[in-house]
DNA sequence: GGAAACCTTGAAGCCACTTGAAGGTCAAGC
DNA sequence: GCTTGACCTTCAAGTGGCTTCAAGGTTTCC
């Protein structure tokens, strides 16, 4: 496969693909376990080959993750159509609802900083004990377990 | 174990050990196969008991996994010791690093939903076809591979 | 004495990957 | 022809911080 016959879909192995796509060549092979991609057509080695157009969609792909999206989001976008309303509207509820996990998150975060630069202030050093290590106490006694959120932390 | 035996310890059953700190009775048992806490005694049912300073305990990592801190950054807080400079100054530094770690979660989620707005604000609706979807495609198209941040997504 | 509420262990599932082992394929250089 | 090295293949296991499930033993209450 070094000399491209004269094919309309030229076709690249899942290196040349991964180099094109940004996209690791175990991730590719992964998201085709996933359902993000068909399952490749293979040369007579066995090797996976990918067209044009299946790069494009890793790099769809790729972005939507840098969005931060999941593979749940990403694998509805990709079956949208372009020039149908419903698929428009569903695209935008997406992001909406996407959007909606970014900013939640955003205002934890924001807390958690002001948390954070609340509880490092405690400690200039001139005291004989520690003041960060001792407002954790405090807290673990003086906190109501309904206060804090429970359950693993989210990532968006 | 229904009436508490005249101890300095009063002993709670890990269900009564969960109420209390907020952390479920599952977690408890995680906590302890991961070390951050020292395997309870038991009574003769095998059942594990919880004094009131491992209830503390709990509450205090539960504290810090609000903050988001990781488990590793948990135990190395769990061994500081209140009156020691040398710890204060590592508490300090735990702290400042988790601190950064937010800050850049920030400022990359702030410029994600910058990102977010800018694509959301596309679709207004009014064409016949879909502006949100032709962006991520259009931006599949241009996006250089090493534009983009590869690896799994972080949490904090 | 029987149901309900507790406790035990171990294993598997979650997400989005990465890493590693063990091996097959292919072109270039000696 | 043989080696080297860069590819490719599959399957399995590891990551973090849990949760959930299955299959049982114990205790408590009526």
């Amino acid at each position: 496969m070094t000399a491209a016959p004269l094919s309309t879909t030229p076709q690249h192995r899942i290196g040349e693909a991964a180099r094109r796509s940004g996209v690791s060549a175990a991730n590719i092979r992964y998201y085709e376990r996933e359902g993000l991609l068909q399952p490749q057509a293979r040369a007579g080695n066995d090797y996976r080959l990918y067209s044009e157009s299946d790069i494009h969609r890793l790099r769809f792909v790729r972005q939507c993750r840098a969005m931060d999206m999941s593979l749940d989001e990403v694998r509805t976008l990709l079956g949208l159509d372009l020039n149908n309303k419903a698929d428009c509207a569903t695209a935008s509820a997406a992001l909406d609802e996407h959007l909606g996990h970014v900013r939640q998150r955003l205002t934890e975060l924001r807390a958690l900083e002001k948390d954070l630069l609340a509880l490092r202030k405690r400690c200039d050093g001139s005291d004989d004990h520690c003041h960060i290590i001792e407002a954790l106490h405090q807290r673990a006694d003086a906190a109501l377990p309904e206060s804090l959120p429970a359950g693993p932390r989210r990532h968006v």
